[in-house]
DNA sequence: AAATATTTTAATCATTTGATTAAATCATAC
DNA sequence: GTATGATTTAATCAAATGATTAAAATATTT
């Protein structure tokens, strides 16, 4: 008498829809999104949609929580290793971040994009400051600035430095006159290069 | 028998309109905005938005090529000036984006969303290509690099270091309990710390 | 195989929203 | 002050869109 007998060989409807609601949510944001396309995208009729999820706001939820979770998901584990240097965090940290928005390259722009038309719906998700500011890696970035700056400068500037390039890759791409194979190999260079750059920066304080 | 007969005193509806306009385009984008809401902002009838702009998105490309506009023209004058410094350079624009960035904090993200959203409307506006890359500073920067490093890339850090904050100022508030005092002085403190920075990153090449 | 539960669809509803229209108001010219 | 043209409004239209419904199709249980 179970809810959920069937066994879901790979992608089951409803991880169609998601998987679907994700790319045109990220691409189109909320308000841009409609839900007949996410329909189409996902090769389903509308109503299943609504069946299985109440309304285009809840789908919507759960797909930013999941964004939001992966974005987070892909350091936690490098800022609170005792093992590694600050600068093998910074290394490990810009490589995981370009590989991760390679192959998601809207997902910034996206959460962003949303966090301020809804910045309350994050507040709930409180845990974003413990993984950032309570962690090995953030008392290693206080002692290396010895309280002369205020470290969350330069949480800033890591993500600055590594993500903005994705957020502004319309932008770069015309002014720059890039193929998409020539801003892949920029954003590669990158990998190597923003810890060298925020090195230099540490050093000057 | 002239069209425009009556002299404006100071906020012609015209431009009421196209002042409201900016505020919920650039808070909202373009999908997410409701000519309704435009006309409650501006105080004046639904009808009078469509009288003297044709349509929704008639007004909303001037308002967004005029924040283009505004984006670029800050800076326009100090990349060719030939007297001063790579460093003075970059110090002036740090200072310039910053204090135009805090009157009109969500103005980046603005453009950025709507870019992506329809890249082909920028490639008309060319001469962004022409201003950064044929400037006296962009010269500046490609020898002070030595041919060593694409000097796109710090045309990137540098409006990355300036820009990305603004962006990204709701998940920065969150993440670090600021206070919109504790952010201005945040952003105010990169005014002298990012040309220091970039100094910096440019030694190491 | 019959009965039951789950999944999917086509059709439709109700609201929102960009746009239009026709009439009223206001300013300016004559 | 009347006429003419510009500006503004209230009412309404038509299309888009999120959501629902009732029925059909499919799977599962007995």
């Amino acid at each position: 008498m179970s809810k959920k007998v069937k066994i879901e060989a790979d992608g089951s409807t409803e991880e169609k829809i998601k998987t679907a609601a994700n790319i045109v949510f990220t691409k189109k944001g909320f308000s841009g999104t409609r839900t007949r396309d996410i329909a189409e995208e996902a090769g389903i009729n509308l109503a299943l949609l609504n069946y299985y999820f109440r309304s285009k706001e809840k789908l919507f939820d759960i797909v930013m929580m999941e964004n939001i979770q992966q974005f987070l998901m892909g350091i936690k584990g490098v800022l609170n290793n005792q093992e590694l240097s600050l600068t093998e965090k910074i290394s490990l940290v810009a490589e995981n971040y370009i590989n991760l928005l390679r192959e998601q390259p809207d997902m910034p722009l996206f959460i962003l994009s949303e966090i301020k038309a809804n910045p309350e719906k994050l507040a709930t998700n409180m845990n974003v400051r413990e993984i950032l500011l309570k962690s090995h890696f953030y008392e290693q970035l206080r002692r290396a600035l010895n309280d002369k700056v205020n470290p969350l400068h330069f949480i800033v500037n890591i993500i600055s430095l590594t993500v903005f390039p994705f957020v502004a890759s319309p932008l770069l791409k015309v002014v720059g006159e890039l193929k998409q194979e020539d801003f892949d190999k920029m954003v590669e260079e990158r990998k190597k290069m923003i810890p060298v750059w925020i090195e230099a920066m540490l050093k000057v304080h």
